[in-house]
RNA sequence: GGGGGUGUAGCUCAAUUGGUUAGAGCGCCAGCCUGUCACGCUGGAGGUUGCGGGUUCGAGUCCCGUCAUCCUCGCCA
């Protein structure tokens, strides 16, 4: 008989009756009648549950039946009576009565339930991270989580991509995010720094003659933390395909992820080929490049029926050169007071100077702005919004960009307070021609995106149109308003290259000297090629339903990017430092707080 | 770095307008119980209300500072 276990905790049927087992598992609760005991044991497959006769020599030895210990248990597979089967449990239908029993691990009393789905203060389940993975839910993500990964690698490979490394260790690269250094030892004063991406070596792989290839990649940038962005390290499906165009990256990666998102999950999913929507137009509809497709809502452009209006807060805006934006929202006229107040209130908070309604009820316009306002303006926007008796219109006035940006905010608060969302279905869409530049704070013409994407035109258009003007093959795949990747056809063409970075104010030796890998490749006979690198954890978080991050990875850091578990950052011993060349130099009000996990 | 929320028993939370000895459920400890599966019943321990200061006859509650944590803006080629 194995030391162990011969069964998993999960396996056993009415079929094993009369059969001797030994099993191990982690006790998940205990219920004791005094003349009869009822163990619950754990493991990763399931419960089984175990009975103890305490007249049995082992049950003097044990102090307490506490949770969370691990113990191996011999016993006999009895058949339960009808009344006693728990329907439950996979295993309901048998019982193990002990034998013999061997503690394997004691626990201490543990500082949350395990066995009961209730919310803990987070920095304690992280504190105690390989407790909190053993409850339900987390486990449950992690399995999703490795069942997924392992099918995109399925797929990917089906697809004919190959897998392939990159390095860790490699160079800071310019723009972007800050780098995670790690400092040489054998070159005093140089630092490795950690790939933000692997981009540049998927473009070097392709024109070393490799067709398609993926990975899922490790990416490091020293970012501060959201809900939906873990600091430190996250993982992506980097792929990229030579002689490749656009749609063929939007096929293959249509294809992949419908078959993820149809296979572990139950909501509605989009039929491919998912929409395409140009920047511009998402900027104008939806106030931003990742609209969640599942609100109704859009946001239209009513500028210039207030041009000549008598409501100076909106003409004013008018005549500056600002825009104003209105969202017609279907019958919501019925709302209370309290309602439009909070939807002020929420404007105000993503900085708007306020929120003008129009409310249709009863047969009559109420709302702070209608006296201002002509019959026939009110008309003109009662046919723009498709409006009638018991809806409203939105009204946001500021400069143009400023206006689709709040815009955008509020749309997505209606859709949410409105109730508009449907939760059980996952829309995706395409969001295609980027422009390739835009202006910076001061002014000047800097890349928008990815200074490594191909320009639409050609050298022709680099050299004839206006910088701002010009589109970028560069696309961006959104998922519910979550933006799952970016992705580019890649500019392989040496010379177009330095036009472009020309035009962004950098002269042929920044490429040289900031991407000397790619520049020097590049004259070797480059493929056309074109990638994508969907983010993992964001694709397993709407998978799971997780509105956080953290819920999806084993070993999360919290928002000051600390493992709280492992004490990472630490610091290190002076010998370390003295190998490196290092000398540190702390912030004069920081001693306190540079030692982790201290209290 | 900025803005917002939260911080009360091991955990999750309550405590009326600032007013008695800060409560409940779970957990923990002791006892009882032979069919439970969130077992049940009885009893018990456990609190510097994050920390420091202030206002007040009186502060968990109000004010200031500080720390922790989450959300968010900046940032994220």
């Amino acid at each position: 008989m194995h030391q162990y276990r011969t069964h998993t905790c999960g396996e056993l049927r009415k079929e094993d009756a009369g059969t001797t087992v030994r099993i191990s598992g982690w006790v998940h609760s205990v219920r004791d009648h005094g003349g009869i005991i009822f163990i619950d044991l754990r493991d990763h497959y399931g419960l089984t549950q175990v009975v103890i006769d305490p007249s049995k020599s082992f049950y003097k030895g044990v102090d307490h039946w506490r949770v969370e210990s691990t113990l191996c248990f011999t016993g006999n597979v009895i058949k339960r009576i009808p009344e006693a089967v728990n329907p439950r449990l996979d295993t309901g239908a048998i019982e193990i009565t002990a034998e013999e029993m061997v503690t394997l691990g004691e626990s201490k009393v543990i500082p949350f339930q395990v066995s009961k789905d209730e919310e803990c203060n987070e920095s304690l389940r992280l504190e105690h991270r390989f407790l909190d993975m053993r409850r339900q839910k987390l486990h449950d993500n992690l399995v999703l989580r490795s069942k997924v990964i392992s099918r995109l690698r399925e797929l990917m490979t089906g697809e004919g991509f190959m897998e392939m490394q990159t390095p860790i260790l490699t160079s800071s690269s310019p723009e972007g995010a800050r780098d995670y250094l790690v400092p040489s030892r054998v070159h005093p004063g140089k630092f490795y720094a950690l790939p933000q991406a692997p981009q540049q070596f998927k473009q070097l792989l392709m024109t070393s003659g490799f067709d398609r290839y993926f990975q899922i990649a490790p990416c490091f940038r020293d970012e501060d933390a959201r809900a939906d962005r873990s600091p430190g390290e996250f993982y992506q499906l980097d792929m990229e395909l030579a002689f490749a165009t656009q749609e063929d990256v939007f096929e293959v990666n249509e294809r992949v992820l419908h078959a993820v998102f149809s296979e572990f999950s139950d909501k509605k999913i989009d039929e491919t080929p998912f929409q395409r929507i140009p920047y511009l137009e998402a900027m104008d509809k939806y106030g931003t490049d990742k609209p969640d497709l599942r609100n109704p809502l859009v946001l239209q452009d009513a500028t210039e029926l207030f041009r000549t209006c008598d409501f100076k807060a909106f003409s004013g805006v008018v005549a500056s050169g600002g825009s104003v934006l209105t969202i017609a929202a279907k019958g919501c006229a019925g709302q209370s007071r309290k309602f439009f107040d909070e939807m002020i209130k929420f404007a105000q908070g993503v900085g708007s100077k306020g929120l003008g309604y129009l409310r249709w009820n009863e047969g009559e316009v109420q709302s702070p702005i209608a006296k201002f306002l002509s019959q026939e303006t009110l008309d003109s926007l009662k046919n723009l919004g498709g409006v009638s008796d018991g809806d409203v219109m939105f009204f946001i006035a500021d400069e143009s960009k400023v206006a689709r940006e709040i815009g955008g905010h509020v749309r997505d608060e209606l859709g949410r307070r409105l109730e508009l969302i449907d939760s059980n279905v996952f829309k995706f869409c395409w969001i295609v021609d980027f422009p390739m530049y835009e202006l910076d704070d001061n002014r000047k013409v800097e890349f928008s995106h990815n200074p490594f994407s191909m320009p639409q035109g050609g050298m022709d258009d680099l050299l004839n149109k206006n910088p701002l003007d010009i589109l970028a093959y560069q696309y961006d795949i959104v998922c519910n308003g979550v933006e799952l990747s970016s992705g580019a056809v890649r500019n392989h063409s040496p010379e177009l290259m330095i036009k472009a970075f020309e035009i962004a104010g950098y002269d042929q030796s920044v490429v040289e000297s900031k991407f000397p890998a790619l520049y020097k490749a590049f004259q070797f006979g480059a493929p056309p090629h074109a990638g994508i690198a969907p983010g993992v954890d964001r694709i397993i978080m709407l998978l799971a339903d997780e509105p956080n991050i953290r819920e999806v990875i084993a070993f999360p850091m919290n928002q000051k990017a600390q493992d709280l578990l492992m004490s990472a950052p630490c610091e290190v011993d002076s010998h370390q430092l003295r190998e490196l060349y290092l000398q540190v130099k702390l912030p004069k009000r920081s001693e306190e707080s540079s030692t982790v996990g201290g209290e």
